[in-house]
DNA sequence: TTGTGTATATTCACTGGTTAGTATACATAC
DNA sequence: GTATGTATACTAACCAGTGAATATACACAA
């Protein structure tokens, strides 16, 4: 087992995150993020042995982030569940206002792989949102919700569909819009008798 | 004013399309499509300035198509209003079931060209939501919901979260769950007084 | 009917640049 | 003196776009 040089790695990592992120995985050459990581393209590859390699570890170090992320947002927020949940939305979209937002680097590297169905990346940025979907889940089982994977599946395609709109329109208040869409339905779930809806 | 080479023109399209969408832009060159349409490379480049020209074309020529596909679906489906909306998701479904599917192609252009935010290919997928969008308001103005482009943008948000979840996932039955998160948003709209809520 | 000019349409062959990945050697640490 | 880590220099393929020549069709004059 090689102890791998975490410094020099997390270097790269870093790098080819900007880049990936900035300007596309595919328009983004090794030797870039290699410059960008101030080394050579052979080194990197004594790190990583291939370029599917390192855009996998590119969406692996933006998983646990992204995820404490959306738990702060929904912490920190006053009020009840609905007012939490679109609390996301309405943090959503102060990042998105950001000129140098680009979407979800999850999604977008779907959409460019989408040729490869099995790659290491879509595997992680499916995990990355199953995660999300069973912190939601857990959360609307706890407060009693009748179907909670459902529900935490429809703020899903709720919060996955503003990324998508939001990066082709470039009009952050589709995200507020869908934050509103998230408390309907949650409103609506929390009418429901408990246990099951007849 | 030269006149085109109609059919030439459209086989070129044609096969642009097949691969941008089954590969993905980047991934394919102008000469695979050249060597699809059955001509040379410089014969594509005789009917498009350049590869982005090319990309903008194979876009624009899934405008129409998909929106009459929705109208379509939503025409012929049985019931009241939250039914025939419904129903697209249904039928968006058994789509995305088909083995070649591999989301919306719109979509995919916006995240793989986001480093380019005014590129005419995203332009015209722009255009294209909106479109969809304004036919959603103007069907629901005419069932008198009190904020139809609050809702249209609401189920635009699901159909577009559906497309990505289930590219992502490669799990058809999200769609079906957006479906019902449509039906509830709408029943939701009808259920309020007419003008403006209060 | 035949010749000729012109715009449309297509091909071959090429350029200059880029790309993922590698063979080999060298350095550094312990 | 051996593991780890870094750099130089290279390959073989690919890629967007172009220069120059040619083929085809059709209008119109002789």
């Amino acid at each position: 087992m090689p102890r791998p040089s975490e410094p020099t790695r997390a270097r790269i990592v870093q790098a080819a995150s900007a880049l990936f992120y900035n300007e596309g995985i595919r328009r983004v050459s090794v030797d870039e993020v290699a410059a960008k990581a101030g080394l050579t393209k052979r080194t990197l590859y004594y790190h990583f042995k291939s370029k599917d390699d390192l855009v996998a570890a590119y969406l692996a170090a933006r998983d646990q982030p992204n995820l404490a992320l959306f738990r702060t947002w929904f912490a920190e927020a006053e009020g009840g569940l609905p007012a939490k949940v679109e609390a996301i939305f309405k943090n959503l979209a102060r990042s998105a206002r950001h000129p140098k937002w680009k979407g979800c680097g999850f999604l977008r590297t779907s959409a460019e792989l989408a040729n490869l169905p099995g790659h290491p990346a879509i595997r992680i940025g499916a995990a990355h949102k199953k995660k999300f979907e069973d912190w939601l889940r857990a959360t609307f089982a706890e407060q009693g919700i009748a179907d909670p994977l459902k529900l935490a599946r429809q703020i899903l395609l709720l919060l996955d569909g503003s990324f998508a709109v939001v990066l082709l329109h470039r009009d952050a208040s589709y995200m507020e819009t869908a934050g509103e869409a998230a408390r309907t339905l949650i409103e609506t779930a929390l009418a429901k008798p408990r246990r099951k809806r007849g």
